[in-house]
DNA sequence: TATTGTTATACTCTATAACTATA
DNA sequence: TATAGTTATAGAGTATAACAATA
């Protein structure tokens, strides 16, 4: 294998150098089926002026009312100095609330506003489409067994129902 | 559904907060499985002082011997600007060289040495058990059903086979 | 005039450490 | 003393723009 013909022709420019080994690696297709979605996520985030992170932030408050920055943080697995910039910016669009917790002075309780879970919800049903169109060429019964090989493969071998 | 509990009781700290939504996604659980993997690779590289860019790179060169920095570019899908730094660190600790090209003296047709094929065999190897190790809870019909339908979604649909 | 590789620079995202105000 | 949030700062990684040498 890999006979050295350390000549190089000439090499053209455009997606001509692709990695025959990488492409043996079950990871390395997992990843390019996961890039496709991805891609999809990041068209429609950026149609909404949001990140993975962010949209996740917002996500995770507004199905978690009431949770402290740390516990944020915790969830995004992200430094706690790092969710002040994230939460601001929620803030500052008006996403989001920094409510006064009375049990607490320290801490803040994250709280979705209405125009924050509305934008969730709009977005939640564009990435649905997208996971519908993705999912075409698989039926029903395709998709419940690619769910349990991606179970299987998560969890490190095993579940194989 | 969302019913408003807008009160905290406390939220707890470490990981309690999973939002609901994200786990309906196949590209939740394609993402959550790519991880698995993603964090093997991350490690194995740390061992030998990779990122999975110069990984890809010194990948990409030991299998297209000769490639000039444009093509790698291309290839990797970032700025040749930004190969400068990636090449540099690689030819730094002899992994690849920059070897003139006769018939155009603007160009490096980068090759990698043995140390770095060596390197590149090693790591491959090692990539391959994780692998192994990973899928063990599948079949082989399992595993080429998985590939499929990878294919599937990374096609955009279609595929059946 | 276009292209290869390079440099200088700036930007984005995140982590680390030190601080404040509470607890 | 410990914790929630904040700030200032630094680092990694990449892009943009301008440049010299060559085509």
């Amino acid at each position: 294998m890999t006979s050295p013909k350390e000549t190089a022709p000439k090499a053209p420019a455009q997606p001509p150098v692709t990695d025959r080994l990488l492409q043996q690696f079950t990871g390395y297709n997992l990843k390019r089926a996961y890039l496709v979605i991805e891609t999809e996520l990041h068209r429609i985030l950026k149609d909404h002026d949001l990140r993975v992170t962010s949209f996740s932030a917002l996500a995770i408050i507004v199905e978690n009312p009431g949770l402290p920055q740390t516990a944020l943080a915790n969830a995004l697995q992200i430094e706690r100095s790092s969710t002040v910039v994230i939460v601001d910016a929620l803030e500052g669009r008006d996403l989001i609330q920094r409510n006064k917790v009375a049990t607490d002075r320290r801490a803040y309780a994250l709280v979705a506003t209405l125009r924050g879970r509305q934008m969730f919800e709009t977005i939640a049903a564009l990435i649905h489409m997208v996971e519908n169109r993705i999912q075409s060429g698989l039926t029903d019964a395709d998709r419940a067994v690619l769910t349990a090989h991606l179970r299987s493969i998560r969890d490190g071998g095993d579940t194989t129902t």
